[in-house]
DNA sequence: TTATTATTTTAGATTAATTCTAAATTTTAA
DNA sequence: TTAAAATTTAGAATTAATCTAAAATAATAA
């Protein structure tokens, strides 16, 4: 099974028709694990040929959220960054170089939280501070 | 020491000129522990008579930032939130009926974390679902 | 097939939080 | 008092994201 055929069944399975607009969004998220920006994905999939507009970037984006197949990360309040990987990590941003780097935490991270009685949907862990290569620099 | 004296010493103390306008922000925040927008903290000062402008607001929020003597929240993307308190803890946001709690952290617990040669400046933990009130309605 | 309905995509307008600009005001220092 | 520095300001500009309503495409029914 080819990767296109791998992504239109992870979509299906997850209730999305999978139209040539969605692969290729999912298809990016899952090459640039840069965390981009919905203006990144849109520039890098038109770079070629014009295949997708802004608005259905967003829409997309938006509905996979919805769907819980990728994340979205407010880190900056100036734009959303989207993250192939649902599964519960932290996110570190250098103040110097902005590059964003994962946390990888313990399984166990949010158990000490008293959430009784509150359903999560989704956990953010961020941290803003001067990354290991600025600091030496 | 009355209010406005305690104030304009924590703002000195931060190496803030305690401006009109400043302390007004700051004495909102210490009295408004709801998480205010800074549309929200613009409006409620402006009540009575129009001492503060919108810019002022947005400048004064980026200072006291800056200066550390308040967090900004960015759970959502569409708009940052204020925190008089700048001690870690985590926030939770009921997507249901938008209210923000606050939520108590162990000391620890950003201790397990592995960021040697990495200088912290700040840190977020921000879970979305639904509240307890919401879900038993 | 053909017609009908539902879904998806789209360009461009709109919205709204935030930032910018450059001038006015206030404060501080000389 | 005067000059310099800091602060505030109105309103314009920016920009990420949303909205709108039409067009294109796909799915379904007859």
């Amino acid at each position: 099974m080819n990767k296109t055929e791998q992504i239109k069944k992870i979509l299906l399975n997850n209730k999305i028709q999978p139209s040539l607009q969605r692969i290729k969004i999912y298809e990016f998220l899952l090459g640039n694990k840069t965390h981009p920006t919905a203006d990144i994905i849109y520039n890098n999939i038109n770079k070629e040929l014009a295949i997708i507009s802004k608005a259905t970037v967003y829409n997309t984006l938006k509905l996979f959220v919805e769907k819980n197949i990728i994340s979205e990360i407010t880190i900056d309040n100036t734009e959303s960054r989207y993250d192939y990987n649902t599964k519960f990590h932290g996110h570190f941003k250098c103040e110097k170089c902005n590059t964003l780097y994962d946390l990888d935490l313990k399984s166990d991270f949010l158990n000490s939280l008293n959430l009784n009685g509150f359903k999560i949907n989704n956990s953010h862990l961020y941290i803003k501070g001067i990354c290991k290569k600025c600091n030496s620099n």
